[in-house]
DNA sequence: GGAATGCATTGACAAAAGTCAATGCTTTTT
DNA sequence: AAAAAGCATTGACTTTTGTCAATGCATTCC
């Protein structure tokens, strides 16, 4: 249990074995089903939560009632509604499983403990928002300067696994476009090529 | 010097005098010209820049050659290329400043060594990185889900103070947009208002 | 095994955004 | 004070993207 999660942090810390064992403490594992929500729009995001096996989607709805995808989480990777957790404020966010999931949630009451208890978590959420932050700069950078064949082909890039798995009328949306748009792109970049 | 800065600081952790002056030996203080570059796409961005006084912003060029905007910095912001920064690799972002500034810099070995030696410095990095992430996260949900005239207003209770201070066309290259757009969309916002 | 659902693609047309050129107004430069 | 540069706006036109409808294919569900 919690493989996933120890390997991804030991790869940016070397925990020892008392450090696990007290942060597992402080960990609750978690079970989602294909569709299920992890969290909805106007509840408050009580939990970070690392993808242990599965894949989850959080997104918005525009005024047509669509979802708009905002991010992914395959495994090793982290979701949740970042502001509604920190502020413990009602969720803009929806987050769905995309797959049968395997999670580790992290509380905001067990995030502030593990904090004040244990220096390398802190270390360790710095990093992973370091981290987020850079990649989500860099997909901005994608989004206002490229055309789509090449925002295409750069989140190719970034999110291989991403876009192998997931639907390609999800790709649209987390692209900000429809299914068709992103077909008729595609079609250009194959022909083209 | 360094007002703004441990402003700033103090809002997020509270210094002791001496925590401050240790700090202080990491800083180093500098002064931009109006249109002066802090970094050039291919360098390696050497500093974290805090913006004590002015205006700067950080941009991408796209194929056609032209600027899109990726994030503005008044007083008390911060910018960089992060990615460049932390990694050492050469900036895919060209920082320049928009008005006279005065800044203060941070190298990356202060900013490593203020996180082995100062634990304040690295809790208020987390609390940046996580501030930074959030805001960056709303602006891709607004950008993903939104018309443009819901965008435009968005942007406004986002950063009034940008806004106010940056010309249209700036404005425009931040969302992605050609000037002669934003300026009708900005007539569609008044008339229909 | 057949029906239903979800998904990607294509076509025809409508709506939105980009491009190019011109104008008028400031601000900056000399 | 005059000239130049920067900026926002507007109009005419082109290109791109969205919308709606239809099709074909694969997967899932009874």
């Amino acid at each position: 249990m919690y493989e996933v999660f120890f390997r991804k942090f030991n790869e940016k810390i070397a925990l020892t074995r008392e450090e696990e064992e007290l942060i597992k403490q402080y960990l609750t594992p978690k079970k989602l089903r294909r569709k299920q929500y992890l969290l909805q729009e106007g509840d408050v995001c009580k939990y970070i939560c690392i993808v242990e096996k599965g894949a989850m989607k959080a997104y918005v709805l525009n005024e047509s009632g669509d979802e708009r995808i905002v991010g992914f989480a395959l495994e090793g990777w982290t979701i949740g509604d970042l502001s509604s957790f920190i502020k413990q404020e009602p969720a803009t966010l929806n987050i769905d499983a995309l797959e049968d999931c395997e999670l580790v949630l992290i509380s905001k009451a067990a995030h502030d403990e593990l904090i004040r208890l244990v220096p390398k978590y802190e270390t360790y959420i710095r990093i992973l928002m370091t981290d987020a932050y850079m990649a989500l700069q860099k997909r901005t950078a994608i989004m206002i300067s490229m055309s789509l064949e090449e925002q295409y082909k750069a989140l190719l890039e970034m999110y291989p696994a991403v876009v192998q798995r997931v639907p390609q009328h999800m790709i649209a949306s987390f692209m900000g476009l429809t299914p068709e748009t992103l077909s008729r792109v595609r079609g250009r970049i194959t022909s083209r090529k």
